[in-house]
DNA sequence: GATGAATGAGGTTTCATTCAT
DNA sequence: AATGAATGAAACCTCATTCAT
């Protein structure tokens, strides 16, 4: 309701006005959320951190959870698209690789809260205030994998890359690996540090480890 | 000098049914837990599921946090012995990932309350509840992720592996994706099938995929 | 920023209805604490009781012990307040003291609740809820001692009173006097009638009981 | 119930051990009670510091507010008897007076415990646990004052002393001023030291302090 | 439209008391 | 007779949400 703008009577500047609003609350939370979890930030402390009064939040979003969720899928479409510019691009498959690393480190640097926030809270199975959340989101990971998996499919037909798995396999295997390098990196900066050089992590699966006898 | 009496000082039958009881308590927590995760279960809740009345379950536990931290921690010791079992013992180091990967999924199975709980809610950065938790917890799986990369090291010196990464690395890089895996499984046992075969993830770490030019 | 509007910036309506409910809040708790002391209320019976929900009593008071000082502490001003107006006036010393008993036995008899409940919960050493509330509360008895012991000195200096005694001392001992004859006619006002009279008490320290042998 | 003892087949050691062990929760419930104020103090705290169960407690005493009658109504008799002695004996008046600051002062440094806990609790009106205890307590006390103002009739009657004021009212006003030095002194030993001259109190009656002009 | 005072359900925790052993 | 494990009512307090202004 609040999203349509076709009408003529509402001055674009107020819309416009509106959705900064929208985003510095949306801003705010993902800050507390992040820094103390979901379940202990009020919808006071939010509001007294935006300079809202409360009421203004609830016109905003329903409630709590709505605003949760609205929350971590405007973060999620973000990701979505950031990856979808390196991934659907046509070019070399092990640029595309090097590139989706280099991008995915980036974001992770840019969006440290929402990392933090959604590794903590909305990962494991459907349950928590995720309840409706983890269906999307799921998804969406799965639809995203299919994409990356792509990308090892198109590098065998072109002979880049041997066929010695799944494309999906592949893809799920990698992506967990550059996530846990980063993890790493966000929870300890100076034990674990930024992994800068891409190939460090692709050469994990470039060559095999396994010595020929 | 009220509690010695012609008894046998502590009743050996008393001592194992208040370990019985304690036992339901963290069973029915780790259930519920599970389900609906720490903040969404309340007290009364786990007392009534586990059939004692609420004063009972602060007889075993000193408050909701101490339960939970005594929950995750005694999961973390089966798992932690578990790997030991496995890593520890002397043998062929492929051999020993392949068995790693078949304890893992077995523990993953037999514990998939726990596994879900831990996903959901000890992930990401040191905040939530898991405050303290997080520091020892964390410290714990560092620990585990040395003794793992031992096995890379000891092969390498054996020349079973080829040095093509650091072993704490490979560690890392092959943990996370066996939990990648496990974890689909968890989360939709029909779309993504147990991972039977240990090879299908170990190969794709055993064999190179970027094709010779 | 937020708060900042065309009204003035705090309507002064609004703030006096604010202190107005802080009042009957008070109010309604000086009642229940004093029939029947301050761990036998909860805060529920003070909402009810106040015709207030229970989150609006903590919009107000931090917590149980924070409303109990704040209660015990305005009262406390008041009596000072009126005993500091008689005792610093200039004026001759007996007239002083007259006045004293006469404007202590108003003050009684008007906040007899008070009274009731410091008695029951504020004597005694340091320990109960007065933890840190005795500490001020005493010293501001001790204070107020040390001005009404003035009054002796002054009196004996201008030869009104004999130096039969340290000042301090025949503070002390007057005021407990006096509290004593007011507590018994609190107590049972029918067997102990109020001192209408102040110098019913007066003569006590005026006149000496001890025959000339 | 538990008091008769003319019966024959209960061995008088049994009897005797009993009394002990109850004389030993009364003391140590007096101790806590003393330290902490009677609703700080759990039954099972007693239990554990006199070294019996719970159960224990209620074969002796039929609830916490029993224990906390009897423990009182005990000691007010040590008291009674005390001052009995002093102001029973025949003898002049003023050495009764001297006798029983002396006495008296003895009293509370010997049970201070008692004095705290009966000043933090037990003063006022009719309510707290005193509910039932205040109404045999305050009478108790009037009959002292009662057969303390006969010390001043008699003194009177024998020309001792001068009939300023009602008897009644004369043994108030200096029972009060006792307690007060002496509660002073408890409250802080330091600043004000026992005072061990009862004449020091007694010349604030003996000699008025009003000089005659 | 925005505000924030007011609400009250529901959370965690304590502790007096009972009763099977 | 003595024990102490078990009970559960009731305490304090928080916070998501509403609605009169």
């Amino acid at each position: 309701m609040q999203t349509e703008r076709s009408q003529s009577p509402k001055p674009p500047r107020r819309e416009r006005e509106k959705q900064r609003q929208r985003q510095e609350i949306l801003a705010t939370a993902l800050t507390l959320f992040s820094e103390k979890g979901y379940h202990n930030v009020s919808m006071h402390e939010i509001a007294a951190n935006a300079e809202f009064a409360i009421g203004t939040l609830y016109k905003f979003f329903q409630n709590k959870e709505d605003l949760y969720k609205t929350l971590v899928l405007e973060q999620c479409d973000l990701f979505d698209q950031a990856f979808a510019k390196v991934l659907d691009a046509p070019g070399d498959e092990v640029v595309k690789l090097r590139d989706y690393v280099r991008v995915k480190g980036a974001m992770f640097r840019e969006h440290m809260a929402f990392i933090r926030l959604f590794m903590a809270e909305s990962r494991g199975a459907s349950f928590n205030i995720n309840a409706g959340l983890d269906a999307s989101v799921r998804q969406r990971y799965y639809d995203f994998l299919k994409r990356f998996a792509a990308v090892f499919e198109n590098g065998m037909a072109k002979n880049r890359f041997k066929r010695i798995a799944d494309p999906f396999d592949l893809a799920v295997a990698m992506d967990s690996v550059v996530n846990s390098f980063l993890l790493m990196w966000i929870d300890d900066p100076r034990k674990h540090p930024f992994p800068e050089d891409p190939d460090k992590i692709l050469k994990l699966f470039f060559d095999g480890i396994l010595a020929s006898r």
